[in-house]
Parts: C-alpha cells; sequence; structure tokens
DNA sequence: GATGAATGAGCGTTCATTCAT
DNA sequence: TATGAATGAACGCTCATTCAT
C-alpha cells in the first residue's frame, strides 16, 4: 500500500526505522500467536524481539498502533497473493474456487499470522471499548464475494441463494479452516481447501 | 468440604448456594457480552451483580472455575433444547435441518450467552498459556454432525464427502451465523439459518 | 464539613475507611512539602505510611482525588481557625489584624501542610493541562478582604483605594511570609505578622 | 573543552553555540509558559524549537542547566531594564516607585518569561532534592530594597519598621501582581503598580 | 555539530487473590 | 456466609540521558 515512487514527495521513512518496526510487528505476531492476544504485553513483546521495552514505544505511537499494523501488513501479504492467483479468470465457479486455494496456499506458510491475526480480531477493542475489528471490519470480504455470486447467478452458473449468507458461511468456514488447522498441524490443509470448493461449488450452483 | 450428600459421592450443594453460583454466572455473561473478556474483571463481574467482591472468590475458586461454569451452564441449556427438538427425527437431512434451526431458535432468546460463550472460547486460558476451550473443545459437536452425516451417506441420502471438513464447515457457519446477528441486530436470524439448512443439504446430497 | 449527624440518611465513609483516608492525607503532605509536588509519586507517599502502593488506589480514585483532599482538608482546618478567630470583631481594622494574625498563628502549627498546599497549588493541573487551582481559586479569599476594605472605606477608617490590588498584595503578602518561614525556620513568625498588621494599616487607613 | 579563549581564563562560546543556546531556551521558555514544568519535557522543548532531542543534550550538560540558563537571562533582561531606570534617582521614594514601575513596565512585554520563572522557582530541584530556586535565592533582591529602606529612614523620609519584612512583603507583591496579570490578562499592569508604588510610600512614610 | 535510536527506571493504574472479621 | 481491606505483580506509557553514526 505505502508507495515506493522515488520521485514523490511524501515523506517515508528510514531504512532502520522501517527494519525496527518490521522486527516488532514480527515478534507480535509470534508471541500472539503463541500466547494469545491477552497475554501479549509490550514487554513481552519487546523481550521476544530481544530489545528494551520502550523501543517499541519510540516506534509505536501506542500497542494500538502497533496491533493496527499487524493486522494491515498481515492483510496486505495475504491481499496481494490472492489477487494473483485469481488475475485471469472469469467465471464465478473458476474465482471461487481460486479464491479458497490461494488463501489456503498463502496461509500454510504463514501460521503464526493466521493465529494472532484472529486473536486481534477477537480482542482488540476501542477506548471507548467496543470491538475495533469484528464482523464489520469483515464487510469488504462479504462484498467482494457477493459480487462473483451474483456474477454466477447472473450468467447462470448459480442457483438463487441470499448472497449475503453465503458469504458470511464461505467467509466462516474459510477462517475455520484455519483455525482448525492451527489447532491440528497434521491436518491437511490443501485436501481442506479442494472440499470446501466443492462444498461450496455445489452448494451454489444451479 | 461444604457440603455431604448422604446416597451418592458426588458432591451436593445448599440451595443458596446453588443460586449465588447461578447469579454470579449470570452477571458474568452479562458483563462479558458487553464489555469483551478482557475488560471483565471480578470487580465489575461483582459490581454488575450487585455483590461484594470477594462473594465471588468465596463461591468459586477462582475466575478460571467461574468462566468454566459459564461455559457449562450455556452449553448445557443449548444442548438440552437441542436435543429436545432433534427427538424423534430419523434421516439425516432431517436432523440435520432440525440440528440448525434448533440451535438458531434457542440461540435467539440468548444472545448476551451467545457473545459471552465466544469471548471466553477466544480468550480464557489454562495457567499453562494454552487455550482452555477452541476447536479441539469443539470435537463432541464435530463427532455428533459426523454421525449424522455417515448416516446419511449409508442411507444414500448423501454423497461422498470428507465428513470431518463437513462438521467443521456447518458448526464454523453456525457460529459466525451468530456472530453476524450478534453484530447486526436487525439480521433475519430464521431466515438465515432456513439459508443455511438448504446450503448444507445442497452440499451434501447425492 | 462533613455532617456528623447520627440521625441524617446520608451515605458515611467507615471509620477505618475514614482513618485511612486521613493516614495517606498525611502521608502525602509530608511528601509533598519535604520532596516537592513533583516527586511525590504514589509509590513515595506509600511508603512514607508505610502501606503498599495500591492502597491509596483502593481508597481514592486516583492521584487527583488525593490531592484534592489534601487541599480540601488544609484549607477546611485553616477556615475554621480563622472564623473563630474573627468572630465579634466589628471594624474593619480590628478584622484585617486579626485576620493576618490567625492565619499565622494557625500555620505556625502546621507547616507541612503550608507547604503542600502551595505545592499543590503551583503544579497541580486537570487532564486537559490547565492549572487546578491558582490566582483564580484565591478569588474567595480576595473577596473576602475587599468585603473589610469596603466596610472600612464606608466608615471612614480607609482612605480611598483600589480594592483589589490590597486584597491581591495582602493575600501574596501573607503566602510569602509563610514561605519565608519555611525557608528561614528561625524566622518569627508572629513578629512577622505584627508587622504586616501595622503595614497593612499604615497602607490602607485614612 | 569547546574554546579557547586568548585573552581571559573565562570560556567563551561559538557564535552559533550561543545561537544554538538562545533558541532552546526560548522555546523552554514558552513551553514551560505554556504547559508548565511538569510537562515540560526535553522532548517538548526540542518539538517547539523544531530541533532534535539530542540537540539540548549536545549544547547543555543536562535539563538542569537549561533551567538555570532559562533564569539566568531572564533575570538578567529584568536586572538590566531595571538598573536603567533606576539611574539617576536619589531619594528612596522615587527609587522605589521607580522599580516597582520598571519591573513592570519590562514585564508587561514578556509574560512567558514571568510564567516561566515563576514555574521553575516553584519546581526546579536539585538532585538532593532541595529547591534550586526560592525565597533563599531571593536574597539579593531582599537586600537591595533593604538599602533603599534604610536610605529612606536615614534621611528621614521614612519611618522606623523591620525592613526585612518590607523587603520580603514589597518583592511577594510585585510578584504577585505579575501571576494575577497572567491569569486575568485583561488586568490593568501599569495601573496595579502605581497602586502598589502608593501602597508601599504610605506603608513606608514617617 | 547534529541526529535519531535506544535504554531503563519510574509513573499512575488495574486486577486476581488473600484474609481477618 | 459475606465483606471490605490489602497486597503485589503486571500493565501501557513517559522521560532524561547516552551514544554510534
Amino acid at each position: 500500500m505505502r508507495s515506493e515512487n522515488g520521485t514523490s514527495g511524501q515523506k517515508s521513512r528510514s531504512f532502520i526505522e522501517e527494519a525496527r518496526r518490521a522486527q516488532i510487528v514480527a515478534a507480535a505476531i509470534e508471541v500472539i500467536a503463541e500466547a494469545g492476544y491477552g497475554q501479549a504485553s509490550l514487554a513481552r513483546i519487546a523481550k521476544h524481539a530481544g530489545i528494551s521495552k520502550g523501543v517499541i514505544s519510540y516506534h509505536f505511537a501506542g500497542k494500538d498502533e502497533l496491533m493496527e499494523e499487524v493486522v494491515e501488513r498481515t492483510y496486505g501479504g495475504i491481499a496481494e497473493h490472492v489477487m494473483a492467483r485469481m488475475e485471469g479468470l472469469t467465471t464465478a465457479t473458476e474465482l471461487l474456487r481460486a479464491y479458497v486455494l490461494a488463501v489456503a496456499e498463502h496461509m500454510r506458510g504463514h501460521r503464526a499470522q493466521l493465529a494472532a491475526l484472529g486473536e486481534i480480531f477477537h480482542n482488540f477493542r476501542d477506548a471507548d471499548g467496543k470491538p475495533r475489528y469484528g464482523v464489520h471490519t469483515s464487510e469488504q470480504i462479504y462484498q467482494t464475494l457477493e459480487h462473483f455470486y451474483r456474477m454466477g447467478q447472473e450468467s447462470g452458473e448459480f442457483r438463487d441463494f441470499d448472497v449475503r449468507v453465503m458469504a458470511v458461511t464461505q467467509s466462516a468456514a474459510i477462517d475455520n479452516m484455519f483455525a482448525y488447522w492451527a489447532a491440528h498441524p497434521e491436518h491437511d490443509l490443501d485436501a481442506h481447501a479442494n472440499e470446501l470448493a466443492d462444498l461450496f461449488e455445489r452448494a451454489c450452483r444451479a
């Protein structure tokens, strides 16, 4: 998302600054994934990163900003990979299958990110106590899926169904596939993803 | 220590003891649902219940036991209702549809329980830092669903598919239906449940 | 200020609660007087009182409430004593002299309170960064003094002068008398007070 | 270490060094005046000056030295102006009136300096916890005033009074005039100063 | 000369738990 | 049974200072 434009006038972070932020984000991901959001104190993250506690405060405005950056970077990585895998596909059936498989493929190599993302989504709250992320944050994903469903319905590939329910369900199915895999590391993620693709193809098709 | 049961080995509780525990559990559910697990301190729960903080410590060994009782009681309520609704049904298709609808029906009247359950599942960890509940805790639900799937596959109602993936998916679909409903209270829960029943019927059938 | 009415329905603090608050306030006064507002951390106050840091948080909503209680109790003590000493006096000249001498008399036995009050006045700020106390807090004192000046001007005892300037000046003269005394403990406070009374009598009289 | 003066033993500073120090002192004055001593962190002062935090540490041995320089420069400015205004005057009455008016005249144009000076006086403490400035620091001012009082007493202009009490009082009266003005910017400082001059003339005269 | 990065101690506050009454 | 008092550890965060570049 951040510009790598050499001619732009926008200020950019120094190399060392960027490296530190990345290091801290990585440490945060590992600690959150392992110990859970509630135990992921700045002290613990700093210790895991091998740095002083104050360094985090120096590079991030606060814990909130750190959490947001974890989400941002992780999401960015997923989106980038999935977009690439879906490029050039045209039918709704193909797109949906590619979507499921691409997310699974990417996550297979980023298990901790996955767990951390879930922890943050379920726990991170604003100062006013409202969840910072959550179902309402998934709106973008829902709309993307709904777009594919409508494509399929208009092309005749898919039957008539409630696209919102289908989007919520498919999104949940994918999320839980990862949760199950996280709890059962020997579970065959790719096979699961293929089963899911079949499942939703059958659930959608005319 | 506090009671001795004359006819059996299992310990029993006095009426007043039982009432206090129920009151505290109810307060805990409301606080967790509203403020989240992280903000649900014993002080806050006690205040919400209109009792002294020490009472909780008196009736429960610790916060952990309280959380476990919240889960136990909530789960018990769901199971009781769902079992009743499924009684007498014989085909896998019927059983699965009844399952989805019964859970939805029960939860419609217990929104706070639902939210609290989710918070606890996602946050409660043992002293060693491992999640106390989670995907592995759902094993019983998975096996129940798998039992139905196999019934359907043997009777010819259902096609051949990976029953574990289907169970994980259907379970997730139901959980997320509630999460979505919690975030969008105007959402039509019963319609969603019916859509889900259709969806999985199509996904399963031969 | 707090009612000691036995029949009133208003809730009152328990004896032990009141004692702890008084103890903490006393410790705060001593620490602030000795080390200054900036060094008067809750940890230091607690250590001085021989209690755990958490006790202060238990009995006071926060540091701000503690500081306000210090001011309240100290001010109350001064006002009570000065009022008693001025009772029955009628001429402006008498009232002003009694005022100066009574404040000095009271403060002679409460040196630490005096110093703490000054520290808090000069340093305690609201969350928004504005001074919590300060010149504007002295308004009540100014108006009391102005009332006496006007009495003297109307009775012909005093010449015509700007009562606000005189009030600000006399108030400052008294405050600084204490500050000087605090820095020079061997200084004769009563003699100073008498000189001040003479000084302002000459400055005011017709 | 950074310079060697050819003609005297006293160390001198380069032009750029001097400019930097002046810039930092000016920024410190503004921040202290606005936010108070307690909030005047080096980071905040540096940001206000538009420089890096380390620059302050480079030019000053520490925060203490910076504070001392603020006081020194501010005091120097006042003294310079007051001395000029008193030059050529001979009677004690004239000198005292000129003193009060000159200080007021100068401060009218240096409100932030005034506020900063007060903040530092009331808060700045040595490493051992003792106030760095305070009543005892005013000794020089007291002695100057006392010198004038004695002149007046010897010439017969003034009555017999305790010169120390008068000096402390007049000094406090002037300080508080500024404090009042700082809190009530619409207050007429010059009129106040004239009232003060009258007041002390009457308080002193034979 | 100047900088930004890093440190570590200390801050006010929250909290689960213990305990005497 | 029930309470409120007390504890002590941990939390996120701020800060003056140090230092390599």
